[in-house]
DNA sequence: CAAAAGGTAGAAAAAAAATCCTACCTTTTA
DNA sequence: TAAAAGGTAGGATTTTTTTTCTACCTTTTG
């Protein structure tokens, strides 16, 4: 295996997914560390989280470094990479790729739409610059 | 039981939502019908649907109407409010319920961009009525 | 240094989701 | 009307996901 490995998108499940939030918000870290992180939202014991951190390793979602015995995790994809790919299916899948749909929805059900309003015309103007 | 029954939202699973897209599509159907639209899309047996569907009424998601043979299911909830049900779990859990960072990669990431820019323009003008 | 604390790995169990088999009932059709 | 076609129900199985147990290794600490 060379250095730049080709890493196909995988659709990460639900708990999965939680790590990766955790990772992305904290940036490389132990079991440990994730675990904490994710006790505060649910109710986690550390050798689940363990063995998720092991078989995304496995999977490839991971990366970890070994070297120390703490062995250190990070996320093998970025951020942004994976979110627009999950949003794409999203977007896909409930709007028929229509991302206009979804962002009507988006507005006519927020209860703060009003300040989202606001933010997303801001956003809009930014990109026609 | 009587007529209006609460319906606290249930997450469907994967499949599920697949049989609810296409419930909304075409409307209250058999399940002949609904593995017929299935199965263009994937490789299923007519049997899963049917155990699907059936779990589903049970579930309370869908509602079927037995007084034939051929019993009709229509799905309980709402399109809208189910969509919006999910699309709200997915802002919260991928942006932090920030509908506009949302927005902001929908932007950043469709190739089509230009197009749908221009939509998402039109909507919150007439949003802004 | 011995004990305690904190790691890892592997096996296994439990729970959830997805799939299919088959017996049997009703309707259609040759 | 008998056979074929098309339904349903229920059980069972398979696969995937989630969770936990425990043996054992390393580091820290009294």
């Amino acid at each position: 295996m060379n250095k730049k490995e080709e890493h196909k998108l995988v659709e990460p499940t639900k708990s999965e997914l939680e790590i990766l939030q955790v990772l992305w918000e904290i940036g490389p870290a132990t079991v440990r560390a994730v675990n904490d992180e994710l006790v505060k939202q649910k109710d986690v014991n550390y050798a689940t989280t363990l063995k998720f951190m092991q078989l995304m390793a496995e999977k490839g979602m991971l990366i970890r470094d070994e070297s120390q015995m703490k062995h250190i995790y990070r996320v093998a994809e970025e951020e942004q990479k994976t979110k627009s790919y999950l949003l794409e299916k999203f977007v896909d899948s409930m709007y028929k790729g229509s991302a206009s749909k979804l962002v009507l929805q988006l507005l006519g059900n927020k209860k703060n739409s009003q300040q989202e309003l606001q933010e997303i015309k801001d956003i809009i103007k930014k990109l026609e610059e």
